[in-house]
DNA sequence: TCAAAAGTGTTTCGTTTACACCCATGA
DNA sequence: TCATGGGTGTAAACGAAACACTTTTGA
């Protein structure tokens, strides 16, 4: 933090990775059509430039609310990308987020004139903006290792789920199989799941009994030094 | 990544949390002595803003080298900082970044007219300006826990080092005591030190053979999904 | 021969893994 | 009664934790 020997012209802007899942579905990440040059017309990262008299980290909420109407219920910062030549324009240093939304709780501004918010499947994504698809490559990483260290996948699911929702996301996320058994024996030992007295009313089968995630509880074991960790 | 409604007026800096390890000394963090306001005489972190063609991480390079002669074994980003009243100054946005380094290859360059760097026990820092106790605390937490998934610490001892002091190495920074049996054969059980033929001259005591660490065969393994840990 | 640090094995305990059948529901 | 997904227990294998004495060196 040195006076400038002559004046700097970068700018700072954020860039949001936004998961959400859908049951039965992939993984999705939320992408906008880009309204101006460059890459008019593709599809890039919700986020934009920084304004002076916000944090950064209102930057990304305000940019997600503008462009596709979301307050992200999980959202941490990334990493921040910071290399020569990654915008076309100026000199760009992008703060990029990672978020969690149940998609079923937010609607995206689709279609409106100026934007146009859609999810897309992490496998079917379409080319993107910049380098938007190494930020995506390093939100999925983290997602990835971040979701077995730390109960952040409750996010994705709706607020009473059954145990066949947060495995399949387990299983979609991790990307391999688990022992159906052993998984419910993990999860249901750390006492975090608040049994409801719903069902699972839809498809096929034994209707399976709801569950709700206790995030009080969380917080308290984890001011006592607990650890969630799933294999 | 929009294109400004007005003009944004925000500046781009780094900041680095530079880890030094005495052995049989605390751990230290690297501060330098500011000659200029705000805080003027006071300590800070090194660091200072980003220039125009340089990346992110060229810049924090550049500084630590200006600013202490430093070119750090380990380097990687920490965190960006980017709340509003960062700097009395202007709106400053931080990178910040954490870095190891063993401190016996690295002469300071203490007491020149511009600058002053000298390590501090980080049980005995001294106040630091800006927000810089929030982001050294910030790094300490992360290389506490970084250096019980990552064998990361060998940075910070010398090319060949005794075995004991990587105990007390963990013992310092994790800050527990460690079951010295357990530890080795741990350690050991990996195959990623290699015996040299050399033993530890001074102190008392039996001499302790002196070991290397293996950093080819650890990238080696962690291609094929090996994970280092100590719990 | 004493003080100081290095070096070393075994048992116990808890956690992870592997594995398959019955249950509740709607069609 | 059949198809579909929900719900459950146990034994074997493995890794973590607890624990103390002998060795080597220099003073």
């Amino acid at each position: 933090m040195e006076s400038p020997k002559k004046l700097q012209d970068i700018k700072v802007a954020v860039d949001a990775v936004i998961f959400g899942y859908f049951d039965k579905k992939d993984l999705q990440i939320l992408l906008i059509k880009r309204n101006i040059e460059p890459f008019k017309g593709g599809w890039a990262l919700p986020g934009g430039l920084v304004l002076d008299d916000e944090s950064v980290d209102d930057a990304v909420k305000r940019e997600l609310y503008e462009e596709a109407g979301i307050k992200p219920d999980f959202l941490e910062q990334l990493y921040t990308f910071g290399s020569l030549g990654r915008d076309p324009r100026n000199r760009v240093v992008s703060v990029a987020y990672l978020g969690l939304v149940n998609p079923s709780y937010h609607e995206l501004f689709a279609d409106s004139d100026a934007e146009e918010a859609q999810w897309f499947s992490i496998n079917r994504l379409p080319s993107v903006a910049f380098d938007h698809k190494t930020i995506i490559e390093t939100a999925l990483k983290r997602l990835r290792t971040k979701i077995q260290y730390q109960p952040i996948g409750f996010n994705l699911l709706n607020e009473e789920f059954p145990f066949s929702d947060l495995e399949n996301l387990y299983k979609t996320i991790v990307g391999q199989e688990i022992d159906r058994r052993n998984f419910r024996k993990k999860i249901m030992s750390y006492g975090l799941l608040n049994e409801t007295n719903n069902v699972k009313k839809e498809g096929s089968g034994r209707p399976g009994k709801l569950f709700t995630f206790n995030k009080e509880k969380y917080k308290e074991l984890e001011e006592q030094g607990f650890y969630f960790e799933i294999k």
